[in-house]
DNA sequence: ATAGTACGCGAACGTTCGTTCGTATACTCG
DNA sequence: CGAGTATACGAACGAACGTTCGCGTACTAT
């Protein structure tokens, strides 16, 4: 590297050194899991020093908790951000799925969907960690959950029990993410849209909110 | 289990310590993956040195593969061999399903379904390890999809891809495994055997073939 | 009986892990 | 302006990693 003595004023934030690792360190961890995710490897992969890592986020715990954040941020952007313009219900349901699905299959990390890459193996061990990608998931899964119950209530679905919906939707997506990765094949996000929107459908929903899943 | 413990036994003393480690073996690698089933650790679980493990397996890969191989005759013995009782076809499909969602239920393993906790951090690096998970599970969807063929045969189901429905079923399953491990809770596999049930109830399943889901 | 093979362990190897310390530099604030 | 804070790095730490070697011991094979 050249010499380090400008006065510049870039220094002030270290903000932006953090963003840089942090988005190798979400697609890291995302390929190797937050136990795979070592501050070596990162420091490597971002071009920087271990101990800078260390004093950005003070511990190896720091480290993932703000990995955790920052993959987070990039779901709630590309899929929940997006939906909103969709009217609550049906619309907004459809949308999000759509959403998840192009989420994995645009491989926004490399290792597939952030949270099923992390969650087998945190769930094991107790901790901050742990929380933090269970609240992640069991948020999303509430949110789903309550677009369903919308749509209950607008009339635009039927169904006994709205969790057990959405238990079935959000089972396919993730599966689609999980035999994706394991055939390296994007057939299964087809093979799961059409199993969605059939589901849907038997559920009464509409062709124009249906619409969304083909885009 | 020590039914071969003859006096003049060969080399079962070697085969007797190699089945006592891939035991704790395949157990640890449900907690921790296949990449956190470190040898120091298996070592002091299974009471042995790291010396002996590394001569037995010969190399961590070797003690991989042999833990996959493990697994997966657990697997076997728990889901393949009790629903060969059944005849092909939809009743043979739902001893499947019922052995499936029980062998996660009753944590054979500690930490839920083998599979499902090693294929997240094994697909993302290729190698023997990999390839024989993936081989496990393909094994077992094509099972799967073999059963639902064989009850399309018999006019036992309806459905237009047998392997799209075997897609919608397996993905029940897994996502009861996935979502019972994050919640510590069971009740996901109550309401993943509801969903299946009526999946394959709208598939024409008759209902005496349905009743081995409630066992 | 002799040679050969398979265990089983302790000890050490080189590497990588997470962490800490010292130091240099740049910006912020009293 | 000076005190304090934050970034960045090199160096080094103890611990754990996978692996290898040597040395016994038990069993098999010829």
């Amino acid at each position: 590297m050249s010499d380090r003595t400008e006065p510049d004023g870039r220094r002030a934030r270290g903000d932006a050194s953090r963003n840089v690792i942090l988005e190798r360190a979400t697609d890291l961890a995302s390929i190797a899991g937050l136990d795979g995710l070592t501050i070596g490897r990162l420091a490597t992969a971002a071009g920087s020093s271990k101990s800078s890592i260390a004093t950005l986020f003070h511990s190896k715990e720091g480290l993932q908790l703000a990995t955790v954040a920052a993959a987070r941020e990039v779901f709630t952007a590309r899929i929940i951000e997006p939906a909103r313009a969709e009217p609550r219900g049906a619309h907004r349901l459809v949308a999000l799925l759509r959403n998840a699905m192009a989420y994995s299959r645009d491989r926004v990390f490399s290792g597939g969907c952030f949270f099923a890459a992390t969650a087998a193996d945190v769930d094991s061990k107790p901790g901050p960690v742990r929380d933090a990608v269970r609240a992640a998931l069991t948020d999303w899964y509430r949110y789903l959950e309550l677009q369903v119950e919308a749509a209950i209530a607008a009339g635009e679905l039927h169904t006994d029990s709205a969790s057990a919906l959405a238990f079935e939707l959000v089972s396919l997506t993730e599966h689609a993410n999980a035999r994706s990765l394991l055939l390296g094949s994007t057939e299964p996000y087809e093979v799961a849209g059409r199993a969605l929107a059939e589901r849907l459908r038997a559920a009464g929903a509409s062709r124009d909110a249906l619409e969304l899943l083909d885009q």
